[in-house]
Order: C-alpha cells, then structure tokens, then sequence
DNA sequence: CGCCACTTTGAATTAGCTCAAATTCCGTGG
DNA sequence: CCACGGAATTTGAGCTAATTCAAAGTGGCG
C-alpha cells in the first residue's frame, strides 16, 4: 500500500489542496521555473504546511547530532550555525544558515541527525514534520520542488564553503565569508550593508578553517585597506560599503598564487 | 493542473506499477527504513527505472557547468571527479563518486549544472530524466525515499570533506582521504585492501586543499611507516592492510594540537 | 567597580608551499 | 625490441603564510 499518497489520516486531504492553491503559479516543471523570493517562499510555507513555530533563544539547540531525526526545519527569523563533531572529537562548524534555509536535510539517510544545529542569535524557525511534507509534496509536485531546490542549493553552497577554504588564502578567505554574509542577508531581504557577526572570531575561523587571531587580523587588514569598516564600540558591527570592494579583494589576495593546471581532462 | 501526479504521457504510468512492485519492501516511512546495499538500489533502479545506460570513457565530461539541467546519473561502474569552476577561474575537485552514487543534485536548484563530471576511468553511468524521476517518485514513496537518502547523504558526505581540510594537518588529510575510499570501495562491494588511485597527485591536492608535493610526501611517510604499501611498480597502487592503521595514524597527527573550544554553547 | 569572555596585536615557530632537479613510468615510433 | 619524449612523481632546500604562545586592550554585566 501506498503510505503517502493514500495516507489513512485526514492531515493531508486537508493541506493538499491549499498547497495546491498556494503554490498554483508554481505549476511547471522544476527546471524552468523562475526562482520565488524568501519572502514569498516562506509565506507559501507558513499558508500551506501549518509549520509548528518555535522560538529558539541564543545558544539553544535546535536538534543534536544522534537524536532521531522527525522534522525539517525552516529558519524564519535569527541565525543558526549547524556544528560536526568528529568521533575524536573535533568540532567543525560545517554551516551558517540564515532566514529561509532549511535545516535537517543530513538527517534523512540515516533516520538520525548528524549534526547540531544551534541558535547563534535568538529567532523563531518553522518545524515541518517530515513524513507530512512527505505527504503534502505528494499532492504537490510544486512543493516538492521546493523542498528540492532547497536540498540542491546547499549542496551548492557546502561546495562554495570547500572550495574557498581549499583555494582561497586566509585573508581572501575573510572576504569571501563577508560578501557571502551580505549575499545571504539580501537573499533575505535585510539590509546588507551594515552586517553585525553574532559568531565570535573563534567560530568565524573554525567555520573558515583558520585560527581566531588570524580572523583578527584579516578583519583588521579590511578595514585597514577601507574595504569594510567598523561601526559601533564593540567590533561586531561591520559596515560593507560595497560588496565589489570586497570581491576586488579577493582577487587582489589571488593575484600573486599561481593558477593551477586544468583539472578537466 | 497537477502535472506530474497525473502526467499527459503514459511513461509513467507504465513505470510506476513496477516501481511499487520493486520498492515493495520499503513501504515504510523513511526514518525507520534499513539501508539497501548499493548493489540491490542499482538493481532496483535499473529494473524500475529503465535509464539510460551510457559508457563514459577516461576524460570523458558527463555534463559540464552551465549545461541545462535534466538528469540525474547515478553511476555504475568506474569513477568520476566533480570538479567546480569560480567565475575567476579557480578550479576545485569538490567531490568524487564511486558506483552508487548520484550525480547532478546541483543543478535542480536552478536548472543548470554548477559543476562539470568529468570521468576518471572509464565506466558506466545510468541517466535518469528528472521529470520522469519525479512523475516516478509520485507513484512510489519508496522511490521518492531512495532520492532524498542520497540526497542527504551527499550533503553528510560534504561536510565530512569540510571537516577533513579545516580538522586536518595535510598527512593526516591524505591518510583519511584513503581511508574514506576504502570505506566507499567497501560501500560498493568491491575489494577495498588493495587500491588504484586513477587520480594524479595533483587532482588529490587539489581535492584535499594541499599541493602535489604535499600529496606525495604525505603517501611517501604512509609507506615509511608502514601503514600503508605500494603495489605495482607505477606508485598508484596502493594496499592497505588495515584501514584501523590509517585511522590510527590520523589520531597520531592529532595528538599534539589543542583542542578546540566547545563550540556547542 | 571588577570580573570574564572576547579581541587585538606582537614575536617566534613551523607546516606547508614554491622552486628546482632527478627519477620513473608509459606510450610511440623507429 | 629498444630508444626517445612527455607526463607524473619523488625528493631536497629554502621561504612564507599562518600558527602558536604571550600580553595587553576592550566591552558587557552582575
């Protein structure tokens, strides 16, 4: 018997066709549909799929690595960073992950969280239990394609992450982490240029792969150069005048390292 | 109009009995399912499936960055190189997958593969049209569970790359880099003791963050220690007695650093 | 106010990189 | 079959970017 599209609970026959009404314009074939902004995104979400709201207040923790994994979870409002630890022990901040991201997607495969995720800021996310998105994307392949953009577009942005930490020198490494910042908060619809990091340099450089005086450094090499600026009395608040200026940097920290052969073919 | 549910085409109405047919013992919600070994998901999607077989020759590029998106591979036999290219021309070789894996979840988000697949040794890989994927998935949850597993895994294994370049000293990078082959060799059912790196020093570097010169004193004190042996003359063989001695050897290069700081909390 | 966690900056150290040379391997053609 | 050439690999020697260690500065909060 089919579990999820025949499902022996009224839950679904419910949501089914809002998600179909909500989600009408999407009607087309994943591949050629014009991306939805977050807002939109999370509007639909919040119409369609009745998410449980819940705050979670700095530091607090989402879900850990090892507990069974039930629901997905939509990040709405605050900021998360999404933390793995080795058996040894080592911790690897492995992501960031702001309004309209979806967390839990390593939890599938296994049944079982593979990671923490914790609150860096207080906010609000959106638990979507999984078997029912399962059962609402039945009834709406426009939903389902959300819930696959949203797993393809981390897969792209994780391999963002390895790609500067392997190609990138430290200072180019900072940059690059600012302007992705910037990137996400506008994606967000926020303001992006002036950015508070609510993460201490000891976790920007876990997260980058470098150590916490190194971050230091790098930011006070950027501000030095007036790529960024300080604002505020504590050194959290950063103004980015201009997101060029810090991909001109980038480039400029790129210059002198020599290109490396051509890995197709 | 519900265009995958109810596709114009008789395709999947053709598929989707056989589907449910092969998938039948995975009638269960997907965070209680046991694993399917790789050799039974292959025959099952290939029973249910019918993709598109295709030999991908050494060098071969099974779909390259910008390409419309349209399929996913899911490879058979023999070994490919996902490699990512930066608008500035860094390259990077941000994953590497073995017979079971998937390949082409980048491109769902926006419709054009952000990376190219470049062939490693000659193989085969099984095309799967995306739409027909779905039209599939909306008959068979099961199917739809196999997709999202392998989704969720590729985001695990991602971060576990992430994990190594920014955790790991450069030698223990390479021990648990061979470490993790054996483990995908063993994955797929094949002999894992006795390894072919059909990669050159340099396309490992580049994967692991480190240059060529790096690569092979890294393997060159592997052997001196024993840990591992070359075969052959070509130094492209490699056995490993036991994959316990690389782990192991990994601890021994972590020893001597600090500890980081909990970053939970 | 005074503590504590975070940050910055400096100085010394080192892991990994760059550059260079020698060696091996393999395919090709005589 | 052997010689040759090109590509990949190994190994050595210096150099540099980033780390480690240390100390001083800053801000937030009871």
């Amino acid at each position: 018997m089919n579990l999820v599209s025949n499902p022996a609970t009224g839950h679904t026959a419910r949501l089914a066709p809002l998600v179909g009404a909500c989600l009408g314009s999407m009607q087309r074939p994943a591949s050629t549909r014009t991306p939805l902004d977050i807002a939109d995104t999370m509007k639909l979400l919040g119409n369609c799929l009745a998410p449980q709201r819940r705050v979670v207040r700095a530091g607090a923790v989402l879900y850990a690595a090892g507990e069974r994994f039930r629901t997905l979870y939509v990040l709405n409002t605050g900021l998360m960073k999404i933390v793995s630890t080795a058996s040894d022990g080592r911790e690897q901040v492995v992501g960031i992950k702001f309004r309209g991201d979806w967390l839990g997607f390593d939890g599938i495969a296994e049944g079982v969280y593979a990671c923490d995720a914790v609150a860096v800021d207080t906010g609000e996310v959106w638990g979507l239990v999984y078997d029912e998105v399962l059962a609402a994307c039945a009834e709406s392949p426009a939903l389902l394609g959300l819930l696959h953009a949203a797993m393809s577009r981390q897969i792209g942005r994780d391999r963002e992450s390895l790609m500067s930490v392997c190609t990138l020198p430290a200072d180019a490494r900072v940059a690059e982490f600012l302007r992705q910042w910037a990137e996400s908060l506008e994606r967000s619809g926020l303001r992006f240029d002036q950015i508070t990091l609510p993460l201490t340099r000891a976790e920007i450089g876990n997260f980058l792969g470098m150590t916490l005086e190194t971050v230091s450094r790098a930011l006070s090499k950027l501000a030095r150069e007036g790529v960024i600026d300080f604002a505020g009395r504590g050194r959290r608040d950063i103004c980015i005048g201009d997101t060029g200026a810090l991909a001109a940097f980038v480039q400029r920290c790129l210059a002198p390292v020599r290109t490396s052969a051509c890995l197709l073919q």
